[in-house]
DNA sequence: GGTTTGACCAATCTTAAAGC
DNA sequence: GCTTTAAGATTGGTCAAACC
């Protein structure tokens, strides 16, 4: 400890209660941590002038502000807390047992013995104030502190609750928080507060629309955790998700319409010259209007499985479309010019070719009505997968767009013949054609394959044998995704209000980044050794 | 000081609709 | 039939504030 000892009070922060014109010299993980009582610290300001002699242990991982001045923003990398919830520690985070204890020593110590370094973040849309935020850094000390006096072991939760005390900002190129000075008494932090509101508003006009409105989400849903009102936190977090999960599904459809050339990619044009981009008078009998930035390969995956054990896949169905193809080549009112484009493969599993499915689903192995089926042992098939989809060491490096009907399970299917579809770069945005027919009909629930097909004027037949089925979802995705182009949806959206709806997902979005879901947190292997469920590559 | 009330949280259960 | 997922309801424990 004496090794990394270093001075940390600096005299000049200590007789003001703000100090707002310029950060101490020293990073913040050192003057944070002045963690005595202020008349320990006014008594040594009063002595001497100079730096202190008092020591703390080095925190590399330390907040560590550069000379910052009010208005100013943070450097990137490091997280922040609410102050609210700073304050609110004790009573929503702390048991009953030790709250009494734990809430005087908040009361004795947090604001009138300790020096934060406050900042504040504003709200895009300007319906709350600004966001009071500190360092975690000094929080986990000022926790430390307070365990090592209580003799206690106030952490900052683990799990959801914690993401609260993290709070990264800055993603996406979004306004990072802004330094507004340093406090160490409640009058401090109220006159910080009163001048967060004279900061300069952030410059947002770079942002595009996607980002944009993922940065108001963003900042909406930590407004939102913060609330202790009547109504309950948890259906209060349960239906930001809930709307969260909807808009996710409406720029996925919008990205589909994007890859397709259907949708115009908005990244770095203006708001105002979007609208003049957005098709207005696009009929399905001229080729695709926009030339998307870089073609793709979306390959749709389906998966049957033993009814009476869903360990045991049976067939794997895939089908490619390459969106290089499609240049030029008008798609029809339901997409039918495109659908003979789609290149469809079906593999059943050798050893359980035996197995038909007639109990819960009529399945119907034999009957793939877009090509030759083929045998493959189970030893082989994740490397026959593979090929198909593609990999690291493919011909064909371009980005792969992976579509499912409830994706989730068939990926989780892909994991159990020994092919890990998270584990491939190639792999970068995931399509579901459930939620994307949920989100067109704004419906409560999931529906059917066979459903879709039928409401979208797919005709279809031997549905449940995986390389029909996967030929459908795909043709399912481009009847919505130009269904969706002609309905013109934009148009239709601009007509809710803003922030009334849970179904918009912004009117002037592209669809964004491209997104993966998380791999689960367990996949049921148990009869796949180790080594084959390393992709294999080719 | 004791009781009641409302809020919060976590866990559990139920329901519905898909998948096989 | 079983599994999965999501949403909503219920339950029990805990606590603060209000009330008597």
């Amino acid at each position: 400890m004496a090794s990394n000892a270093r001075p940390y009070w600096n005299s000049e922060d200590s007789d003001d209660d703000i100090n707002i014109s310029m950060i101490s010299k020293a990073p913040a993980s050192i003057q944070s941590l002045s963690f005595f009582p202020v008349s320990a610290q006014q008594e040594r300001t009063r002595i001497s002038s100079t730096a202190p002699l008092c020591t703390l242990p080095s925190t590399s991982d330390a907040f560590k502000p550069l000379r910052l001045e009010f208005g100013e923003v943070s450097e990137e990398g490091p997280t922040f807390v609410p102050f609210k919830l700073v304050r609110g520690y004790p009573g929503r985070y702390v048991g009953r047992s030790n709250q009494k204890k734990v809430f005087e020593f908040f009361k004795e110590t947090l604001l009138k013995n300790r020096v934060w370094d406050l900042f504040a973040q504003s709200d895009p849309t300007a319906k709350h104030g600004p966001l009071l935020l500190i360092p975690t850094i000094q929080f986990e000390q000022f926790l430390n502190i307070a365990n090592h006096q209580l003799d206690g072991e106030l952490a900052i939760p683990q799990g959801r609750a914690g993401e609260l005390f993290s709070l990264t900002f800055g993603e996406w190129d979004t306004p990072r928080p802004r330094f507004l000075g340093r406090a160490n008494s409640a009058s401090a932090v109220d006159s910080l507060r009163e001048r967060a509101h004279t900061l300069p508003a952030d410059d947002l006009s770079h942002l595009t629309p996607s980002c944009y409105q993922m940065y108001q989400d963003k900042i909406d849903e930590i407004y939102s955790s913060l609330k202790i009102g009547k109504k309950s936190n948890k259906l209060e977090a349960a239906k930001n998700k809930r709307v969260q999960k909807k808009k996710d599904s409406g720029r996925m459809l919008k990205r589909v319409q994007r890859y397709l050339g259907l949708r115009q990619a908005i990244s770095h044009v203006s708001s105002n010259s979007y609208r003049g981009l957005v098709t207005t008078s696009w009929g399905s009998q001229k080729p695709a209007p926009f030339k998307p930035k870089e073609s793709v390969r979306f390959v749709c995956v389906d998966v049957e499985a033993y009814e009476e054990d869903a360990r045991v896949v049976t067939e794997i169905g895939l089908a490619v479309l390459d969106t290089e193809d499609l240049i030029d080549i008008c798609p029809g009112e339901r997409g039918e010019n495109w659908f003979s484009l789609v290149q469809a493969y079906h593999f059943r599993i050798e050893e359980r070719r035996y197995i038909v499915n007639s109990k819960f689903v009529q399945g119907c192995p034999e009957a793939f009505d877009f090509g030759k089926s083929q045998m493959v042992s189970i030893k082989d098939i994740n490397k026959v997968v593979g090929k198909v989809i593609g990999d690291k060491n493919s011909e064909d490096q371009r980005p792969v767009i992976i579509v499912g009907h409830d994706i989730r399970q068939d990926l989780k299917y892909l994991t159990s013949i020994g092919y890990n579809p998270w584990g491939v770069p190639l792999i970068v945005d995931e399509v579901d054609t459930q939620a994307m027919f949920q989100r067109i009909e704004r419906g409560p629930n999931g529906r059917s394959l066979a459903l879709i097909c039928a409401e979208l004027g797919i005709p279809g037949c031997n549905y449940h044998n995986a390389g029909n089925d996967a030929v459908y979802t795909l043709r399912a995705m481009i009847a919505m995704a130009i269904k969706r182009t002609i309905d013109g949806s934009d148009r239709k959206e601009e007509s809710f209000t803003p922030g009334t709806d849970e179904w918009t997902d912004g009117d002037m979005d592209d669809g964004g980044c491209s997104k993966r879901s998380a791999p689960p947190a367990e996949t049921y292997c148990a009869h796949q050794s180790k080594d084959e469920l390393q992709n294999v590559q080719w």
